[in-house]
DNA sequence: AATACGGGGAC
DNA sequence: GTCCCAGTATT
């Protein structure tokens, strides 16, 4: 069954566990709501984000669609505008998209299944996990990263958390491990326990609640686990940016529906594959609008940093006459360029012209 | 199994 | 600078 023998008193890790959660939680927005729309979207938002990170968002944005079918029937530019600022932008695109199949197919209400919840867009076996454990108290098990590193301790489990392959035996851990009483406090006792206590690096083993059933703890193996390696490389790429003013408006465009900030919307950029001088800017862009862009002028400069890619943005203002404008762009006033939903560099970009009077 | 997908905080 | 975070979709 198992891959591997659960050496410890599993009533008493689960008793400790539960009780240490019930005293030490932090009172968290999402944790004042049984709505298992809420807690959800609270869900979705923590993938890959910090708690405090999330709080503001979570709050703002249950404000602004209460209720599931508020979500359902939103527009995409509104929902987007709220989600500004937090990444990973498909997140939001697809709980609407799961949002509306569960409005649709299930009659509004969150399915209790694992099998169903998984099938919606967005909800992995995390999610599916999180919230049939937490908002319907079913125990399935929520396993992300705080679970392995936390149960990679304590079960001492060596095998390397980076791995897809690994995440099947730490679910499989959960699954024997799961309080059956009360198997939303399990699960986040486990999660929270990883916030708190048993942190990446320097765990406070010593406030630890659970520190007795610790593997690691007992043969002094803390720091050495979870196994975990990493490589990553990261490209750069060089944008000439370009706010182009007509009058009292600034030319913007939205990006495909595909890829990276997917639907956001930017000023018009242009890929610096070879080196341009400032004075070709002038053409390029004349020549892509087949129409006349005058007074480029480079007024800001800087890097952005992704995840797998580096931006390195040169940013120019220009005057823009007789555009022919592609579908993808249009002509927004100061009022108008607030309400559209825009990344970090672009954001600064903003600034810049915010600052300078020019918007 | 690898890679794409944001942004911010901790070290 | 590097690593990490209440992961998922795509290839």
């Amino acid at each position: 069954m198992e891959a591997f023998k659960i050496a410890l008193d599993k009533l008493q890790f689960q008793k400790d566990l539960i009780s240490w959660f019930a005293e030490e939680k932090r009172d968290l927005p999402w944790r004042r709501t049984s709505d298992p729309y809420q807690i959800w979207i609270s869900e979705i938002m923590l993938q890959q984000t910090r708690v405090d990170t999330v709080i503001p968002y979570y709050k703002r944005f249950v404000e602004k669609f209460p209720t599931l079918r508020d979500l359902a029937e939103a527009d995409e530019e509104i929902l987007l505008k709220q989600w500004e600022g937090l990444g990973y932008y498909s997140r939001a695109r697809n709980l609407q998209a799961g949002v509306k199949e569960v409005a649709e197919k299930y009659d509004g209400i969150v399915p209790a299944s694992r099998k169903e919840i998984s099938s919606l867009k967005g909800v992995g076996p995390y999610t599916a996990g999180a919230v049939l454990s937490i908002a319907y108290g079913i125990p399935e098990h929520a396993v992300d990263g705080n679970v392995m590193r936390v149960l990679s301790r304590i079960l001492l489990i060596e095998e390397d958390i980076a791995k897809p392959k690994t995440r099947k035996i730490f679910e499989e851990a959960v699954t024997e491990l799961i309080s059956h009483e009360d198997p939303s406090s399990f699960n986040q006792g486990l999660m929270e326990l990883g916030a708190l206590i048993c942190t990446p690096t320097s765990p406070k083993c010593l406030l630890c609640p659970v520190r007795e059933h610790c593997a690691a703890f007992h043969e002094g193996k803390q720091h050495e686990l979870p196994t975990k390696t990493k490589a990553k490389k990261n490209k750069a790429v060089q944008y000439a940016m370009l706010a182009i003013l007509y009058g009292k408006s600034v030319l913007m465009e939205k990006r495909p529906s595909t890829g990276l900030l997917a639907n956001m919307w930017q000023f018009p950029m242009i890929e610096l594959t070879e080196e341009v001088l400032p004075l070709e800017i002038e053409e390029q862009l004349s020549e892509n609008f087949q129409g006349v862009v005058s007074n480029a002028e480079k007024i800001t400069s800087f890097k952005h940093v992704f995840s797998h890619l580096t931006w390195n943005v040169d940013g120019y203002i220009a005057k823009g006459q007789n555009l022919n404008v592609p579908s993808h762009m249009k002509w927004v006033t100061a009022e108008e360029l607030e309400l559209l939903p825009i990344s970090g560099p672009v954001q600064k970009m903003k600034a810049v012209l915010k600052q300078r009077g020019d918007v």
